[in-house]
DNA sequence: TTGTACGCGTTATCAA
DNA sequence: TTGATAACGCGTACAA
């Protein structure tokens, strides 16, 4: 352990009593001006650095916040992080990363190891296999705060910041349906994760409400990743040929890249022979081989919204648990469709 | 605050000292395996989650990591990050992101902030406009580790994790020159950053190494990001026509997006008309309108060296500082030439 | 094997 | 305006 200047010895330095040296450094109220430029002029003199561990464990809050993502390196994540940082750094907030990677058991580890550090709030998306509700719980018996995003768990009394993810499912379904086409499939995520549910109760509502009959088999559990996209497609593309769907709903962006790619691997065209929409707008999506037509989520936007309402349930204690909903975009791009 | 237990709470419940719920909570040797269920299984059911603060005071250590990275939405630093998670993860180790914005200032702060938290050691990439030396010494003064990746400062006593940037760049300008090129020009990040200064050298070896005349006016500084690789090509495209450069080595690939855009928007063709590499072989690069050819940085690879290096380190006082060179790899894609 | 006393570095509280 | 003292929750060192 190197040399580590402590208020004590800033004290002894200058003959003052500790509390004095405290006051000074946190710009408290009752101490003489002059006192206070000699303490903060010698303690930058002796390089000292406020030890945030013991000025939390008495104040009873870390001034940290804690962030769950179930993936990094989605360009989705990262953007919401991006807008997360700006608003704890302008808050004077910290920021503890985890990552659950989309497993159940390291989420609520990721969890407990945010607890251990007493962390002031969590903001989660939370993993695909994920059931954590009772932990979720735990931690805002605790006091902690915690706000969801994109993937909410509702009905814990936890904020929740999201897009309205049945009605864009709806909509982007209904896109497709203009095209004229009725044999429509969907990728979808593990219903036990909100997203999942919305997406397909989105474009199921979007069948019934064209007169489409839903064919059982056109509903694919991918998750929502590129290889689950690619493999549930391959899944599809096992039915007879007759029987292939002529569009495809994936859940979100990556799905659809993995299934894009099952496509074009067996020599189909998009979208000329199947055409295909996604979720989210990955930084990938316009550059696709076929630009995917999808549905934009002002990722940095949450995360800043996220952040500050987390900030807000923090400092105080009434406010409100809100959903809020950031505006989603259909952006069409030449993946869902050649007429129209 | 919400209801929070502690280890004094257990022990009065159960009858017993502080002492053994910590033996128990903490798998120490000196106690009864019996008495060690027993709290194990009342804390449990108590719901109590070790308070990580006051442990890591009186321990003086944190088992914690911070890391500072200049941008989090270029894929090569989420990538970084998710190495680093994994090795921190798998070691019981903490991680506080923070996030310089390529920032000087945001940098140093930054480096406050988790010395503030008394983190056991730092990864750094250093910022675009950083010369925060003095601070990296005084951190590493006050007994914390620094491990540099990618973006290094050597000399003074650090571990860093990169590839051959100088070697690297000659390599691939080099590949550049074999199609026949000769006027070739480079955008360049800032020569305060190591890789700024490493990747212009290689440059410039491999004209001189292949007798190519150096242009002054060819060498633009662009930076990391890509605006900047976008108004650099702009500058460059401002020449009279022919004095334009027939190819163009980017300090990296979003620097290379932004060229290519430039060169595109003014109805140039890539690599017809000019020719461009990058470095990193971000996640989009295979996806440009001409597929870039890139130097691979593997960065999962880099992150994860960085941290086992930096544990390393924070483990054994007499871990040996370090420059470890990952392997690239040149990757070549349509954007390079259409010869060959 | 278990318990007691003390200290980690800081701030809250109350007294001067 | 300043200082003395206790407390935050835990682990170390030593004693029992």
């Amino acid at each position: 352990m190197g040399h580590r200047i402590t208020v004590k010895q800033i004290a002894d330095e200058l003959g003052v009593s500790m509390m004095t040296v405290s006051r000074a450094l946190n710009d408290s109220p009752n101490i003489e001006a002059k006192t206070r430029e000699k303490v903060l002029a010698t303690a930058k003199k002796m390089g000292y650095i406020q030890n945030h561990i013991a000025r939390s464990l008495v104040q009873r809050k870390t001034n940290t916040i804690g962030v769950v993502v179930p993936e990094i390196t989605h360009s989705f994540f990262p953007e919401v992080i991006r807008g997360v940082e700006e608003v704890t750094y302008a808050n004077n907030y910290q920021l503890i990363l985890t990552h659950s990677a989309e497993n159940a058991k390291r989420e609520i580890n990721a969890i407990d190891t945010l607890a251990s550090k007493r962390v002031d709030g969590i903001l989660i998306s939370t993993a695909e296999s994920a059931n954590s509700s009772k932990k979720y719980k735990q931690i805002m018996e605790m006091g902690m705060y915690i706000v969801f995003f994109d993937r909410c768990v509702h009905n814990i009394g936890a904020s929740c910041v999201r897009i309205e993810d049945e009605k864009s499912s709806y909509k982007i379904t209904e896109h497709l349906i203009s095209y004229g086409y009725t044999k429509i499939a969907h990728l979808s995520g593990p219903t036990s994760v909100s997203i999942g549910q919305t997406r397909l109760n989105g474009f199921k509502k979007a069948l019934k409400k064209n007169n489409i009959d839903l064919n059982k088999k056109y509903i694919v559990e991918s998750g929502f990743h590129e290889d689950g996209g690619y493999s549930a497609m391959k899944k599809i593309l096992d039915l007879p040929k007759k029987e292939w769907p002529r569009a495809i709903v994936a859940v979100n962006d990556p799905a659809a890249f993995g299934a894009m790619k099952a496509i074009l691997e067996v020599g189909l065209k998009v979208p000329e022979d199947i055409a295909i929409v996604g979720f989210s707008d990955d930084i990938r999506s316009e550059l696709m081989p076929a630009p995917l037509t999808t549905m934009r989520q002002p990722a940095y936007q949450i995360g800043k919204k996220a952040a500050e309402k987390l900030i807000k349930h923090i400092q105080n204690k009434d406010e409100l648990v809100e959903d809020i909903i950031i505006d989603s975009e259909l952006i069409i791009r030449k993946s869902c469709g050649i007429y129209k």
